[in-house]
RNA sequence: CGGAGCGUAGCGCAGCCUGGUAGCGCGUUUGGUUCGGGACCAAAAGGUCGAGGGUUCAACUCCCUCCGCUCCGACCA
């Protein structure tokens, strides 16, 4: 391809619609161009990088024996409501009518349909396992669209499906997939790593995510470099470490007069926020309980959510509080409540704590809290902070952002029980699949590339994903020898299967240079009518400042030598 | 949805506080001089100043409403 002839345009100043490296740098490169709020253009260049993406997951689950479908993005809306996910998933959820009033749903992810599809095919043990997988464009009404296509409205993912006789069965299906994503994350040159997450809304009773390390992450990942265990913050657990506190004398009411934060607290009482206990009023599917942690601590609403096995948990509001303790907001404590309390694991034998005395402007102080309060269970409460320890080896774990772009999930039977998917055994009984669910954020992993992959100038491709191996600058368009040698250079690497991409503009050497420092194609080949009279055309790497002189007749041989290393480099 | 900020030429921005009929840089077009790390000179094209309403002799500027975009929180590949 010639630059002359592609849609390119490349930006000299960061877009002012971009925050971190690898959006600014995709719309710097000309690579999207944006619509709307969480909509992109694919541009040419951009297009191809991702097509190099897909290739490599479809070819990741071809070798895993998934095999590709393409279902419908336009879906009955009724499917959702048979899974229940109408309800849970709604708000995110694009909606639409048919001419015939029939509301309709635009798919966020195809658990409904696949399992729908699967129920209707699949009605022997003879056709199990079965993975399919499909690559195609997701709709989510994200309540903050963000980072240019790390969270978009509209994206490409590719999910997979896996349907099995058993939960053992099931296993298989799912380590085949978890192999496959590490093989397609090593093959994009990313450091993407596997750790522990939470389920939400999809559901099921293990998952993990692929996690690519970024200080721009959306995810906190909790990691032990002594044990290897790492978890998302989500779901991090630590190890337990009850309080081994004295014994005190009975609780006293204190006057504490509009303090009612654990930092109004502090500065009154003048010791640190770990004395206090902080208790929260939430709303579990309607129903008030609360919940304690050490005032030092963030409750983790996922693990609250998990241990209480509701649906809905959502903060209580002021009125709900003020019935149910009887003070205004910020003065809530366990003792002589009336509702489940459930305290975070540091609590059990905390003693001589402080805690709101459910009575406006007064806290308790001397509060025991098995001797004082009712508990209804002690369980891990809080988000994992960097103080804890590992929950499998008590060594000291390290905090971290990151990018998702991988999430694998065991379902169990949630979905197929909800469509009746049942297959016959060998013995005649009906039994149900068990699911298994895989995504890819295709979109996504292309821009984690890019933010992964980058240094002051631009984009340092990755051969597997780069838009094309090699970049030609032909300095001197004017010159026919130089453009002779840069036309049989280009045939010459087409034939041996390169891909191409000349920079034949009219523009002096700098910008020249400096665009394909930008476009950051891994392979850089220079020639000019200067060059050739030293000797022949220049290569050089994205990732090094070395030049190789390398006469013209030998250079598509060079060329290809180095595409091949680089290839090998990241194949596994 | 709650909090913060921003909408002026294709892109990046100034002007607004203190109302007087819109400017800079990049890019684009034409001509010339240049030509190995974002050249220079000259000329030119390009703007309903996000939209609507209000105040005023006069609104990019002041006021109100709405819309859009970006960032921080809940959602997630």
């Amino acid at each position: 391809m010639r630059w002359s002839r592609l849609l390119l345009t490349t930006l000299r100043d960061d877009p002012q619609e971009a925050e971190i490296v690898s959006h600014k740098l995709m719309v710097r490169a000309g690579l999207i161009r944006k619509l709307s709020g969480g909509l992109y253009t694919f541009m040419p260049l951009g297009l191809r990088a991702l097509h190099k993406v897909s290739r490599i997951v479809r070819e990741e689950m071809d070798r895993a024996g998934a095999q590709e479908v393409l279902m419908p993005a336009l879906q009955p809306a009724e499917l959702w409501e048979r899974s229940g996910r109408l309800a849970t998933m709604g708000p995110g959820m694009f909606r639409l009518k048919d001419r015939a009033e029939r509301l309709m749903a635009l798919g966020p992810t195809h658990e409904e349909v696949v399992t729908e599809l699967l129920a209707g095919e699949v009605s022997s043990y003879r056709q199990l396992p079965c993975t399919v997988y499909q690559i195609q464009t997701k709709f989510r009404d994200e309540i903050r669209p963000r980072f240019g296509l790390m969270r978009a409205k509209e994206f490409i993912m590719k999910d997979a499906y896996s349907f099995d006789t058993s939960l053992e069965a099931a296993d298989v299906s799912y380590q085949a997939m978890f192999d496959a994503y590490v093989r397609i994350f090593r093959r994009c040159g990313l450091d993407a790593r596997p750790v522990e997450a939470d389920t939400g809304d999809i559901g099921g009773k293990w998952s993990h995510e692929f996690m690519v390390l970024a200080d721009s992450g959306e995810d906190g990942i909790v990691d032990c470099p002594a044990c290897g265990y790492a978890a998302n913050q989500e779901r991090a657990e630590r190890a337990d470490v009850p309080a081994a506190d004295p014994e005190c004398p009975p609780p006293a009411a204190v006057a504490t007069p509009g303090a009612r934060t654990i930092d109004d607290l502090t500065a009154f009482f003048g010791c640190t926020a770990e004395r206090f206990i902080k208790t929260l009023i939430y709303l579990a599917d309607g129903k008030p309980i609360a919940a304690l942690v050490p005032g030092d601590r963030d409750l983790n609403e996922h693990k609250l959510k998990r241990l209480l096995n509701v649906k809905q948990l959502a903060l209580a509001d002021e009125a709900t509080i003020e019935k149910v303790t009887g003070a205004p907001v910020g003065f809530a404590g366990p003792v002589g409540l009336a509702i489940p309390v459930y305290a975070d694991r540091a609590l059990r034998g905390a003693a001589d704590r402080t805690t709101g005395a459910n009575k406006a402007d007064t806290h308790l102080t001397h509060v025991a809290l098995a001797r004082d309060a009712a508990v209804t269970a002690f369980d891990d409460l809080v988000v994992v902070g960097p103080n804890d320890t590992c929950p499998r080896c008590g060594k000291p774990m390290q905090l971290k952002r990151g990018i998702e772009v991988g999430h694998v999930f065991k379902l169990g039977t949630k979905y197929t029980e909800s469509f009746q998917a049942s297959y016959l055994t060998d013995k005649g009984q009906s039994e149900l699949m068990v699911m298994g669910c895989y995504g890819i954020g295709v979109t996504r992993t292309l821009q984690a590339v890019i933010e992964q992959s980058h240094d002051a100038d631009g984009i340092v491709w990755p051969i597997s994903v780069a838009p094309y191996a090699v970049s030609l600058l032909l300095l001197d368009p004017k010159d026919p020898a130089v453009c002779a040698v840069v036309d049989a250079l280009e045939q010459a690497l087409a034939a041996r299967g390169i891909d191409v991409f000349v920079d034949d503009r009219e523009e002096r050497p700098g910008v020249k240079f400096k665009d394909a420092d930008l476009i950051g194609c891994p392979i850089r080949v220079v020639v000019g009518a200067k060059g050739l009279a030293k000797g022949g055309v220049e290569i050089k790497l994205r990732t090094s400042k070395e030049v190789a002189v390398v006469p013209a007749e030998r250079a598509a041989d060079a060329i290809a030598e180095q595409v091949a290393a680089l290839t090998a480099a990241l194949d596994t």
